[in-house]
DNA sequence: AGAGCATATCAAAACGTTTTGAAATCTTGA
DNA sequence: TCAAGATTTCAAAACGTTTTGATATGCTCT
């Protein structure tokens, strides 16, 4: 089958020295412009693509990253992952990178990216979904491989990442939230294995104490995201068995929310009038806060902002950048639509108790 | 930081010459029973990791293929996709070959391969999603770049697939039923543009005709698989406004069944003494079929007992055997569980009309 | 005309492997 | 003991690039 044309079949065809002709396809400044053109146009002419592999064993770098997905048994990551995917191979095409997508389900969270190293071909991760003290962030840091962090909150790192100011997020509402009267706060929060949601709740506790609003334990739970969990748990906290019941909500995801206004309107509860509700909004496609009724209001960061940002920091982070300048930390938007509302006047919900 | 230790580095160490060590290595018979193990011992002590690159760059092989999925607007691929990837690459590593993926949102189908390609990084593709006449197939066959696709229903082509019968699929749902006395039957199908639910619906007339059972165009109706699909499809299949109901459905995907289900649910309908529902089984974890109420009756074909038979079909072409050995059609296996009964006494459908 | 310098090109080394063709060593059989 | 053969090892080429160090060519200034 044809022949890949190389260097030396367009130094042949123009009578150059192999040096010249790759000197000329790359750029270099001292290739005078008449034998750049002519050059420029045989590769044109001859169909030429330099053959990467080559290019690699010399410049030792692969030009390729990779990321690996764990597993879970309830595919949460689902929702995001294919967005995030997208977003990340575009990015990564866009500097000629490609992505090597591995599925982690072993117990120990480094075997795979050991096995992804092992057979090296790889130049450096794409880590999601971080843990506090992640064994993933040692394990290559020891190893001196790059990579970069997406989904993260502490700043206080050697290592690349990106990712949303989590403790603003919840600093935020709780804000908002109290400006309109409420003191009596729950959060619907994500499994607080997961860093954001550790810094979520850490936030949301330094933000209400900062109110001077007590938090019961009840006004708190933690859960792995989902319609039904948010449906279970705002029931649970309206149901005021124990004790008066929150006049507002903070949820973890749209979903979460999602399922909190479900448990709302099957106990007759009017959103906003009788309860607010403010959500993180991942921007998912398929959870468009805008088209929920009421609108929601949330804390916007879309998730795909994330993924140029990533894919530049790692690569510019193997291509030898300090991890310094590659870190960012932005910070959600806070958009007020119609799910919330200043607290009712008698400041207890005025439905009758179950 | 660390080198790399390389070929060299062993020779030198153990005064052998760099072919003597990558024949060792690579279990050359003609190498000395005493210096294989001084070689071998040698790489382990030093950690020898042989660089794929240079590997490559001399067997012309990269040791990775590409899997292209496709962006829908809806996503629906998300909930298989998952389970795929996880034992494609699985099987894979097992043969040490990584996946490289990238998502397509190009409308021509073909771009996405093409630029892989031009990045020349991967030995062939799995090809998923196909539809009649795929273009990629088209695309790779004339560049003679292997593949191999997942979900197949003609066998009369020279490429490796894996798929399952998609006819039978239909064809047992329907014997089974009209043995159960069923003459009304409907097809809450998936959409045809896609091979397979094209496969299941013509499976599904020829059986239907075979039976004698005519088929009248309510009976038949093709979307995208999802609950609430199978809701409103069914609801207007059983509300009877366009001539009698059916006693019995095929659904492509246990999601549509379960949209089915609850419309009967809705309409007071018993599941299986008045409708019988038969549902295609992917054996997708989140959907599990036995967990259904009534249990369903099903054709099943795991979706993860593809993943092995793929991997190793494109391994293998890749490495050079013949298409036609590589060519499998599995039949999907009827499971009879507690959704399917004998059609009611009268023929008709007994509950009041609506 | 020759030194000095900038410009443009080249030949060769390097990257780390596999593979080829030849050479060295050992074994066997007469 | 020697030729023939088998066994084991080696040096070198090859893969297609990038990069290094050297060289050729032209120009400017004395």
């Amino acid at each position: 089958m044809g022949q890949m044309t190389t260097l030396k079949d367009i130094s042949a065809e123009l009578g150059l020295s192999v040096a010249t002709v790759s000197r000329a396809l790359n750029g270099f400044p001292e290739v005078n412009a008449r034998t750049r053109d002519r050059v420029t146009d045989a590769a044109k002419r001859l169909g030429y693509r330099p053959n990467r592999v080559a290019q690699r064993l010399v410049t030792g770098r692969s030009g390729m990253v990779g990321m690996i997905v764990k597993l879970k048994a309830d595919m949460t990551a689902d929702q995001t992952f294919f967005d995030v995917i997208t977003g990340l191979t575009a990015a990564l095409a866009a500097r000629d990178v490609d992505l090597v997508l591995a599925v982690d389900q072993h117990a120990d969270p480094t075997v795979a990216y050991e096995r992804m190293l092992e057979r090296n071909v790889v130049d450096g991760f794409i880590l999601n979904a971080p843990v506090p003290d992640d064994a993933r962030v040692a394990f290559l840091q020891e190893r001196a491989i790059p990579f970069v962090v997406h989904g993260q909150t502490a700043t206080e790192v050697d290592y690349p990442f990106y990712g949303i100011d989590n403790r603003a997020v919840s600093a935020d509402a709780v804000g908002f939230l109290t400006a309109l009267g409420h003191r009596r706060v729950a959060l619907l929060n994500g499994d607080v294995r997961w860093s954001y949601a550790a810094d979520r709740l850490s936030g949301f506790r330094d933000a209400m104490a900062e109110a001077g609003c007590p938090v019961p334990d009840a006004f708190i739970s933690t859960e792995r995201p989902s319609e039904s969990y948010g449906y279970t748990a705002a029931l649970a906290m309206l149901s005021g068995r124990a004790g008066p019941r929150p006049t507002a909500m903070i949820c973890g995801s749209t979903l979460i929310a999602a399922g909190v206004l479900q448990a709302a309107r099957d106990l007759s509860l009017s959103v906003p009038a009788d309860l607010s509700v403010v959500a993180h909004d991942d921007a998912l496609p398929q959870l468009r806060a805008i088209a929920f009724d009421p609108a929601l209001t949330v804390t916007r960061s879309p998730l795909r902002d994330a993924c140029k940002p990533l894919a530049d920091a790692l690569i510019d982070h193997i291509g030898g950048a300090p991890a310094k300048g590659l870190q960012t930390l932005v910070r959600a938007e806070l958009i007020v639509r119609n799910s919330t509302a200043p607290v009712p006047d008698t400041g207890v919900s005025r439905w009758p108790s179950t």
